[in-house]
DNA sequence: CGAGCAACCTGCATGC
DNA sequence: TGCATGCAGGTTGCTC
């Protein structure tokens, strides 16, 4: 169930020991991911080395001597490191085997995650060539989220969960960042005054670092096969608080629905 | 442009 | 114990 917290804490993760890896072989155990998987991505990643292990929004990129492989872990998917002898359990959809003796391992109950094979640009791929920016790079500023906004009619949350204008804003973070910024979910994004953009924008950086920095701290072995590589205590405001009070000012909290997501928020603290 | 909705799929909590 | 219901951290793509 990650959001770009927990994509960053596994790219981190799992970095060390795919880096300069050879990959010996690719097991698929079941190609039928929200996109099915290209048979193309054993014939031609087998034998590649690993050169890198990037992010961009929520996609993982591996790039490798022979092209890139491209993973997103949907609502349900999770990466760890296996020794390559450690049996498949239900939802381990692919492996990717190491030279080390290791391999990375997808899981992905729900299957909405996908896994794609490239050898063009990763940046260029269909799914990756219109996401906005990076919310944790310096170009993603109050200025330009501003311009953004101007004559928009939509949901401040939407907006910031809109992924051609800002990506890695999920629903937890969305809720929490507005929280943070005292700014109610259903306020009209082209509303919003700079200096409350301001806010915002900083609440967004502030919410989304200060998560990975914690999952940093928590997740300190990728390689066990116990625990839950990938997801660590996250300590929120609003999530999931609906009915209890708010921690701020004691109002209690509020759950309303906002293209099909649940929003929470306290009603006294954000306008 | 944007709201609303269905879709992809499984697991889990809840209530009867 | 079983069964039905509703909910879940994402994203695409359609209609109106």
């Amino acid at each position: 169930m990650p959001e770009l917290p927990e994509v960053e804490t596994s790219r981190r993760g799992i970095e060390p020991h795919l880096c300069n890896q050879k990959i010996t072989a690719i097991i698929v155990r079941n190609r039928q991911l929200r996109w099915p998987i290209s048979v193309r991505l054993q014939k031609e990643a087998t034998a590649s080395t690993i050169n890198a292990v990037r992010r961009r929004a929520k996609y993982l990129l591996i790039d490798t001597s022979q092209g890139c492989i491209i993973i997103h872990l949907g609502m349900s998917g999770s990466l760890r490191m296996i020794d390559n002898k450690v049996p498949a359990e239900k939802h381990d959809h692919v492996d990717i085997v190491l030279s080390s003796g290791q391999a990375l391992r997808l899981r992905d109950p729900r299957r909405f995650g996908a896994v794609f094979w490239t050898k063009n640009d990763p940046l260029k791929h269909l799914r990756l060539k219109d996401l906005g920016k990076e919310p944790l790079e310096d170009a993603l500023t109050a200025e330009w989220l501003y311009g953004q906004s101007r004559n928009r009619k939509r949901a401040i949350k939407s907006f910031i969960m809109d992924s051609k204008i800002v990506v890695g804003v999920g629903n937890i973070y969305a809720c929490e960042s507005l929280f943070l910024a005292g700014i109610h979910p259903n306020k009209p994004a082209g509303k919003l005054s700079m200096q409350r953009w301001e806010k915002l924008t900083h609440a967004i950086k502030d919410v989304l670092s200060k998560a990975i920095k914690q999952g940093g701290t928590t997740l300190k072995d990728f390689t066990r096969s116990d625990g839950q590589p990938g997801y660590f205590a996250r300590q929120l405001t609003v999530y999931g608080r609906e009915g209890k009070p708010c921690k701020k000012c004691g109002e209690t909290l509020k759950k309303i629905t906002q293209g099909q997501r649940s929003t929470f928020y306290c009603s006294q603290c954000q306008k």
